[in-house]
DNA sequence: TATCCACCGGAAAAGGAGGACT
DNA sequence: AGTCCTCCTTTTCCGGTGGATA
């Protein structure tokens, strides 16, 4: 006996056509003159990817969707650009400049528009020289960057680069308990059997997180493990697993590496208490490591990794630059009390 | 006042994969 | 096939941080 009557609609990347309440930001996007640059800005699970990815649906074959947490370097970035406009792939081994060439080439005789989200991810590595380099071209490209934890470019590239930017800022706030509720709702009308979801089984959900994404994630398990309906002693029950479940999501996207160290991380939060020094975390991760058979990466490297968890709000940090503690950070584990 | 803590984070360098040319 | 180029990933090196302690 299952719930489930449409498991499509309930998957993790499925985008719905309509989205719920996030018609001001869409009207924004689509009023916004196609010259004019735009910098989207909203916590996780805001919407922003899916709005976007709509968006570049609509103005269909103009646009390039480039994930920088995929591709996080400038060059990578160009052999993505030049593969989508040339529709062939390119292999690494080219000069950069050849790439921004060819892109030029494009430029010059098409107008269009490059999506970067998780910009953040580029910034770490290469800084701005991707965006001042698209900003300066003859005839530039529409440029659409998307962060997560970048509120203000300006803070982030230098002068210059944000001069030929210029770009209008969209702000997405989290949602609130009552659209939580209602994106549930939608989505259970179109999934599961009438009446199966229990008012409040979302209620309870909504009342948990403002993280859309992790809602329905939260509400695909439930459904799963359901016999007669989602309960809300149910959505209780899993609450656990399902966070475990958005979480492994998102380490999937990223190295074995990163997945050790989350879990060294894991380990020492539970033994030793919620707040674990980088120094005990990294001796942890070389023992996780090793027993796998694996070579552990350097310190210095696992710093930058350490960076790029916390940039995806699984970790959070407090840096202390000196004093009693050392020049160190302190790590904790984001959970569902911070309410992600 | 010198030294220590504990490791951050920038810079440089090493090693590897792939392309272009001879 | 060999050489030289490119960029990517990772390691190595090291200066720096500011209160606590001797």
């Amino acid at each position: 006996m299952t719930v489930i009557e449409d498991s499509t609609p309930l998957q993790q990347n499925h985008l719905p056509d309509e989205i719920i309440d996030r018609e001001s930001e869409r009207e924004q996007l689509q009023k916004a003159p196609t010259d004019q640059n735009l910098h989207i800005h909203g916590p996780r699970g805001t919407g922003k990817t899916h709005l976007i990815k709509k968006y570049v649906e609509d103005i269909d074959g103009k646009a390039c969707y480039i994930s920088c947490l995929e591709h996080d370097t400038q060059y990578k970035i160009l052999q993505q650009l030049v593969s989508q406009l040339t529709h062939d792939s390119i292999q690494t081994g080219h000069h950069t400049s050849e790439l921004q060439r060819k892109i030029e080439e494009h430029t010059d005789v098409l107008d269009f528009t490059v999506v970067l989200d998780e910009l953040d991810f580029l910034l770490l590595n290469d800084g701005d020289d991707l965006l001042y380099f698209l900003s300066r071209l003859n005839n530039p490209p529409r440029i659409i960057t998307i962060t997560a934890n970048t509120e203000d470019l300006k803070q982030q590239i230098e002068p210059r680069t944000y001069s030929s930017l210029h770009p209008r800022r969209i702000q997405f706030e989290p949602y609130t308990g009552q659209q939580i509720y209602e994106i549930l709702a939608d989505r259970a009308s179109k999934t599961l059997k009438p009446k199966s979801l229990h008012r409040n089984a979302a209620t309870y959900i909504a009342s948990s997180t403002q993280n859309a994404e992790l809602a329905l994630t939260w509400l695909r398990t439930a459904a799963q493990h359901a016999d007669e309906a989602v309960t809300e002693e149910l959505v209780q029950e899993i609450r656990e697993d399902a966070y475990n479940l958005h979480i492994e999501k998102h380490l999937e996207k990223l190295s074995q590496h990163h997945r050790n160290l989350y879990q060294a991380i894991q380990e020492l939060s539970k033994e030793k208490g919620p707040v674990v020094n980088a120094g005990s975390i990294y001796q942890r991760y070389q023992k996780i490591t090793e027993e796998r058979g694996r070579e552990p990466l350097s310190n210095r490297r696992t710093s930058d990794y350490l960076k790029q968890l916390e940039e995806l709000n699984l970790i959070k940090a407090e840096y202390h630059y000196g004093g009693e503690k050392g020049k160190t950070r302190e790590v904790r584990l984001t959970d569902q009390a911070d309410n992600i």
